[in-house]
DNA sequence: CGATGGTATGGGAGCGCTCCCAATCGTGAT
DNA sequence: ATCACGATTGGGAGCGCTCCCATACCATCG
């Protein structure tokens, strides 16, 4: 090394030595003095902190990752088949929490989409070699093997969303339930006393809670189960339309619809329309996600909210839990929903 | 170091040094392999590509970061003002384009949001440490310096729309003036002979040019400028509204109106409903984004699209070409728009 | 047949940081 | 005054990779 770059980055940037020459310290010291050690005196920390400033010096991330064998950096996981959804509020909440519970760590947040299934176990490889420190997940379908492949080689995982009842990999869900019992709730006490529901594909996991939710609300009202009062869907528009008329074949004097999807609910509000019946007069409905759709709905729908940007900052939060003390306690949070009430119902 | 660990990783995992022992070559060797160099014969190449395949190596980030001086990894930047608007299918586009773009390179896409002016400064700085290798910048404002502060330290940078005329830093848009004149001129062909338009606020770039779509859309049909057609906005649902009545009481007569955005339609029509007019009968109606809004409203809203996926292709692909070639030519691209026409017009 | 010029290849020297051990310096106890 | 011991501190040894120089080899040329 030319003398005369000694100590100095490649790039002109000062380096830790710079730092210590001019503290007049050992790089060991100013080392511990950024990562916060506190074996180190009041006078020597202030005079390094002074010459970090001095010398805008700002650690260099590949150089500390390589050394101290952590990353700094977590993964946000998308599948692509909801890359489309990313338009929802869902993803933004997530983003926007993720990112707010990272800002004052200098943990960077990698997002990455995944396409097709060959990428799938790219990633695996990929997000197992050193190049981050955790992984979030976000909308795993209950067959989607990542999460337990990326669990076993030891990456510490939390996801948004259960696979199924009893989830052994770390994750952090809305109350899906309770928000189901919410809206039917809500509309019982707006004296509604037939109250349908279109359910979502009984292969996820929230949609067979929001289903449940809807149940046990009735049975707490003392209303028996009605099966004729369920009608399947997929969370899509046109089901939702399809599953309105199914149920007003069968009981054309209901007079409440829990959709548990947003766009189901704009399907419904079609049939409902082309069937001559107003909403909320003759029929009120409620969605469930709070989407853009719902607001501008004609009437706006009453809809349940999830906590997104909460979750996004507990799956933060536990995952960075994960990483720092290991796994002895797999967290498993619920968080609370929310009903926002509109014209709807 | 433990002879016994010779070669392998601290996790276990293979390095450079134990695929060139394994194919019988040096560190040198695997490494140009790695990296693509044509200084390898074809026999040792064969050899090298076996052993990474046996061991399943997966090249070190860090480690290549630290050496070769480049992080492999860009961010992508999003005020945090706009991380609502993550919600409309702009972002959701940029994003898949940018990841679909580096889905077959090893680069890494992180993801910021900028809340707090002072984050601006801290991340400047912080780009600027030789954390990434480029920065991609979406929906930056008129007065917003962070730009040429990055570009001034020598990042290459490229973002999403113009702050002006005249944008010094290269960026990726899409014809506003041109999307614009699709819609009026759409409007004319469906025989329309009055046709206003809501325009955006004067400070944004995007909205001038949106206004002057519609003005040389006309001009070129013949029609002289007429101010009293012209109704501001702020790209808002309630400026919208309120723009739509104004422009009303100025013209009752009009059939025609391009709103600069979707929200400021949706606004419009609620203002022609509230007034009877009915869309499309008495007064057709564009607007400008083609969001979720214009396919669910009712009508269905003829609106004008961005490319926003190739937009997020075309970022990438011109800020992958600044950081490898350098900014011999500061690319400046303007991308094709599309009217989506639906039953309003 | 030695000189010349490529082409492949090996491996030393770092990149900037963390880890950790050894050295130094008090300070209170003996 | 001597000794033990904890608190600070300095700096060697790497982390896994890329760069680049030196070496080895081979074919061509005068």
């Amino acid at each position: 090394m030319a003398v005369a770059r000694r100590g100095a980055g490649r790039d002109g940037r000062p380096t830790l030595e710079q730092v210590a020459a001019r503290a007049g310290v050992g790089r060991g010291t100013v080392s511990r003095v950024i990562n916060g050690s506190p074996r180190v005196s009041d006078r020597t920390r202030a005079a390094v902190e002074q010459a970090i400033a001095d010398l805008g010096y700002v650690p260099h991330q590949a150089a500390r990752a390589l050394a101290a064998n952590r990353s700094n950096a977590i993964a946000l996981v998308v599948p692509e088949a909801e890359g489309r959804l990313f338009s929802e509020p869902f993803f933004s909440g997530i983003i926007r929490g993720v990112s707010a519970e990272l800002a004052d760590t200098d943990i960077q947040l990698l997002l990455t989409l995944i396409r097709a299934p060959r990428e799938r176990a790219r990633f695996a490889q990929y997000a197992a070699s050193d190049r981050v420190d955790g992984v979030l997940l976000v909308s795993v379908h209950g067959d989607d093997p990542l999460p337990d492949q990326l669990a076993e080689m030891g990456l510490p995982v939390v996801m948004t969303g259960r696979r199924s009842e009893n989830e052994p990999v770390p994750y952090v869900d809305c109350d899906n339930v309770g928000g189901a019992q919410l809206a039917v709730e809500h509309l019982l006490g707006r004296g509604r006393s037939t109250v349908a529901t279109i359910s979502g594909p009984s292969d996820m996991y929230a949609a067979r809670c929001r289903l449940e939710g809807y149940r046990e609300a009735l049975r707490a009202a003392g209303k028996g189960p009605d099966d004729e009062l369920v009608a399947g869907g997929d969370f899509t528009e046109e089901s939702g339309y399809a599953a309105m008329r199914e149920l007003l074949r069968r009981r054309p004097a209901l007079d409440a619809v829990f959709c548990a999807s947003d766009p189901m609910a704009m399907g419904a509000r079609r049939a409902l329309r082309e069937l001559g019946r107003s909403v909320p007069g003759d029929v009120a409905l409620v969605g469930f996600d709070d989407s853009a759709l719902a607001r501008h709905m004609d009437p706006p729908l009453t809809s349940v909210r999830q906590p997104t940007e909460g979750m996004g900052r507990a799956m933060t939060r536990a995952l960075l839990q994960l990483i720092n003390e290991g796994d002895q306690d797999r967290p498993h949070l619920l968080l609370p929903t929310e009903l926002v009430r509109r014209a709807s119902s």
